[in-house]
DNA sequence: AATCTAGTCAACCGCCGCCGC
DNA sequence: AGCGGCGGCGGTTGACTAGAT
């Protein structure tokens, strides 16, 4: 009856993740895709339970994730979502791309609260906070009475602010016709092609398991593209593990079309076999396909 | 230079709904 | 039908760091 226990805790480890546990997770995953977290530790030689697999790979290892603080736009943005669902983290993260529930949540709490309250504005109910109580004089005179007026007044200035930062962000139909997380593959073919043996072992590298990511692990590769899901552009790392953006084509070409694209003398083609609409939804799907789909491999001439 | 304090955020804990058995 | 595990979620903790004293 039932099932049997997600882990027995005994022998298992906890706190921070080092870079090799890292590795072993990402190989796994990307070997296997995500599939039954309960199994995933005994699988991928992890000391861990199947929930601690979960967390580190959807809120630290994932490789569509975005790094750093969030922006003007991403912070008006949840602070919109927030007065409309509350702390329902993951429902606000679902509203931008490459961010997670924990990432907002703590943004939240460090940040944005703080930025509320200087605001006059009450980060539990989006409203104005209440005039500090006044001190108790015996009889307040006619300077403090013009003081209180002038607070009022400050409350009035703020709450103006806060509705024109509000409606300074995109609608939630703007959002919706853009990318949403909960549209976006998971992973990506080239990702799916990294194997073991092509991780650099990174021994000798500086970087602390808190910032080890995918592209860490992926620097020492030659080149390998991706996209950024946020704008649609498509883009690369390269053996540095920076970044290179190519304007010159987005996500919906490289589905659609065969593109030659042309960089400092570098041509890029891609040739990607035009995929159903759902097929860019479902992680398992995707990643069956792109293992067995030569075509979905990009090479630089 | 040493200590204290505040800020940050990755990770854990415990609860809940769904669903397999 | 009901027990219980799994996955997801929100709240909280604690390790770590940077700046202040």
């Amino acid at each position: 009856m039932g099932r049997q226990p997600c882990c027995d805790k005994v022998g298992l480890k906890k706190g921070p993740w080092t870079s090799d546990e890292d590795k072993k997770l990402i190989n796994f995953i990307l070997t296997n895709g995500q599939c039954c977290w309960r199994a995933v530790p005994k699988l991928a030689g992890l000391l861990r339970c199947g929930k601690s697999c979960r967390l580190r790979w959807t809120n630290y290892l994932r490789p569509d994730l975005k790094r750093g603080l969030l922006s003007e736009y991403e912070e008006n943005l949840v602070i919109d979502l927030h007065s409309q669902l509350g702390n329902r983290w993951s429902k606000i993260a679902s509203n931008l791309p490459g961010r997670t529930d924990n990432e907002i949540k703590n943004h939240w709490n460090t940040h944005i609260k703080k930025k509320l309250r200087k605001m006059g504005i009450d980060p539990l109910t989006h409203k104005p906070l209440p005039p500090p109580p006044p001190p108790p004089p015996p009889e307040p005179t006619q300077e403090q009475e013009n003081q209180n007026s002038s607070e009022m007044e400050t409350v009035t200035i703020q709450d103006d602010y806060q509705k024109q930062s509000i409606s300074e962000a995109p609608s939630m139909e703007v959002i919706n016709n853009g990318f949403c997380t909960d549209e976006v593959p998971l992973m990506e073919p080239h990702e799916i092609l990294v194997s073991e043996s092509s991780v650099p072992c990174s021994s000798s590298s500086t970087s602390t398991s808190s910032n080890t990511n995918i592209n860490n692990l992926l620097e020492d590769l030659d080149f390998l593209p991706t996209f950024d899901w946020l704008n649609g552009d498509a883009c690369t790392t390269n053996n540095m593990g920076f970044w290179d953006m190519h304007d010159d084509f987005n996500y919906l070409d490289l589905l659609n079309n065969d593109i030659d694209s042309d960089r400092n003398n570098d041509v890029l083609t891609a040739n990607p076999p035009s995929l159903p609409p759902s097929a860019h939804h479902d992680f398992n799907q995707y990643s069956g396909m792109v293992m067995e789909e030569e075509s979905w491999k990009f090479e630089l001439m």
